[in-house]
DNA sequence: AGTCTACCTCGTGTATACAATAAGACCACG
DNA sequence: CGTGGTCTTATTGTATACACGAGGTAGACT
């Protein structure tokens, strides 16, 4: 287990420049704010400008970057206001697929247990393998809502998810520990479909993300 | 005004290239089920692949077409239950920036009644005219919300929201005259801050719309 | 006559070459 | 010494050439 996250080497090259960017991404590798590049991105990745303009695009629709005509592709500092914005779309998208779950009385994938036992085999110090559980487990949730539209949604803000579970994940806000217990109670109140209940949990699950972000103006970037 | 869309004519390749597929696609030149060939689109939109292969990637990204991976870009067909879902999130999301809205007690834009007058002004038979004020009206409402996440997602579903609303129109389910009246009243309500008469105004508008794909078993692709 | 295989063609995936523009530096002039 | 303009250069935007793979067709063999 050398390397940080289980990266399959896809054999287009679109993909390993979309994968490697966005790991550089998350990672700090770009920071927020500064320019990337189209050289430097194909220097990184391997491949030529075409793929990295592809990847720099989907990036781009993605949220994580701001493409600005002739200038390049900023990487977009994440506010205190886009933190605010993000958490309340993405509590609205969950807890619209809790609600739908529960009142046509779903199943509930059995993708959701093995994700929380992956949870307990994986390092608490491997922040990317953490995020990525988390990211399935919550988009597992959304999909098995059964409406696609809705799992494209939540797709479409998964850049940025993922970038708001590594700062809160870093700043020590979220036990893996924890995160794992919440997760496996909300499993079992989705399968008795306990609306009231599971919509509880998700909202005391996903509780201490704003304190991210309380008392940001707004304005100024957040570190990270 | 001979134009039946304001189309400003971008000085960029993969604007041409975006604006005339889309638009062949919203008017059935490119039927649902089948390929579009990039070589085909290079003549349509009179530039080279490389600013079409851009706006096919970014219609996918819509959700207008499904890419098969060295098969081409396929015209994705609106199933009954892709509309069915469609329907559910839009109504998810303007409930809720319609909720935001008056609990914030939030300023309404002059530009929704801006919008009512030209409304008025565009003639009923104009459909890519109707539906683009529809979208813009809809748009503004989300965009009072003051949540800008929840604009971009919105605007994620606008590609196929305007297929539904051709749909709408040409099916003769939405009247002009009552679409503009229904939004004069939204209007009304949501200045007052009513939350519930506002949710209860959007939902009798958005109320025909389930029409279209109810019956549907699901998998049929929808004519038009 | 049917089926299997091999070849050919067409279309996407990728790389690279060319064009255009905007940012930055440097010089001249006030 | 400051400001304005112009020129250079670097980087994006676009076009095109090449590579690879899939699918269809034709021919041969059973």
């Amino acid at each position: 287990m050398t390397r940080p996250v289980e990266i399959r080497e896809s054999p287009t090259a679109r993909d390993r420049a979309y994968d490697g960017i966005r790991a550089g991404l998350l990672q700090g590798t770009f920071p927020p704010g500064s320019f990337i590049e189209e050289a430097l991105a194909c220097e990184v990745t391997g491949v030529s400008r075409t793929p990295v303009r592809e990847a720099l695009n989907r990036l781009a629709a993605e949220g994580f970057l701001d493409l600005h005509p002739r200038r390049g592709a900023m990487v977009k500092p994440l506010t205190g206001t886009e933190l605010r914005d993000l958490h309340e779309v993405r509590l609205m998208v969950e807890s619209h697929a809790v609600r739908r779950i529960c009142r046509e009385a779903r199943p509930v994938p059995a993708l959701l247990s093995d994700l929380c036992d992956q949870h307990e085999a994986v390092s608490a110090d491997n922040l990317l393998a953490c995020v990525d559980l988390n990211r399935r487990f919550h988009q597992a949730i959304v999909a098995a809502a059964g409406n696609t539209v809705l799992v494209q949604v939540f797709d479409n803000l998964q850049a940025n998810l993922m970038r708001m579970s590594m700062l809160s994940l870093q700043s020590g806000l979220g036990k893996t520990a924890r995160i794992e217990a919440e997760h496996r109670d909300l499993i079992a109140a989705l399968q008795t479909h306990d609306e009231a209940a599971a919509l509880a949990l998700l909202d005391r699950h996903l509780q201490p993300l704003p304190q991210l972000f309380r008392g940001l103006p707004g304005q100024g970037p957040v570190p990270g």
